[in-house]
DNA sequence: CCCGCTGAGTCTACATTGCCGACATGATGT
DNA sequence: ACATCATGTCGGCAATGTAGACTCAGCGGG
């Protein structure tokens, strides 16, 4: 068994997170879309489905078959999507994130005066 | 060598947020009490340290020994202190974390309506 | 037609991080 | 002295992060 603490590792919080905005449209390549457009930052086809199939081995998250319609590309695409358990322990990063990092705004944000 | 991207892992940015809640006083145990209080984490000394002496080969954080001269226990003890570099690596997290989440407050926030 | 390109996903392997538990050391107080 | 307690140190194993090479199926040009 997993054994003591699960906390979700840096990456895996952006993975999550990456497909909670993306809503319904979840698919591999969007994910990686938003990995660069938000956070600025590119991965690896291989990085990015490793994490996905540990994040869902956890039960963070789940996915289905789609059949791919769109113009390009005739492939059955994997949607993904964010389970319950797995919401959960985002928030608590997000909470352990929002109290270590109280008090610290001026720190952390680039000084434009 | 280690080239390509170096993003802190997600303990990595809690011990350096802790340091720097600690302003002056960051030592060893006041570290993983400030972990155990705020992020509601705790963590062996060794898994503490082992981070900490990774921090400091990657230059993001420095440290210098202070003679304990406080009540109980008299061992000389580190004390550590974030780097300008780790600072900004502080503030890429930062970064990356605020966009990532930006939208999904509701979905984050325990439900308190 | 056939062939190579491309996009979506799979697999294998290795590097980095995270995390202990056991040990070392020195000051204290009894 | 000796047990004790607070700090750090060590060696090693588990979990996460990351690449790159490989498969598969349609598309389009020669």
């Amino acid at each position: 068994m997993g054994r003591t603490n699960n906390f979700l590792g840096e990456f895996e919080q952006m993975v999550l997170l990456a497909i909670l905005q993306l809503e319904a449209g979840a698919f591999g390549a969007a994910i990686s879309g938003v990995l660069e457009a938000r956070a600025d930052r590119r991965v690896s086809r291989g990085a990015l489905y490793s994490s996905l199939d540990r994040l869902e081995r956890k039960g963070y998250l789940r996915w289905e078959l789609e059949a791919a319609t769109s113009a390009r590309a005739g492939q059955p695409m994997r949607r993904f999507e964010v389970t319950p358990e797995g919401l959960s322990a985002l928030r608590a990063s997000h909470e352990a994130w929002v109290n270590m990092t109280d008090g610290l705004e001026d720190v952390l944000s680039p000084r434009v005066p």
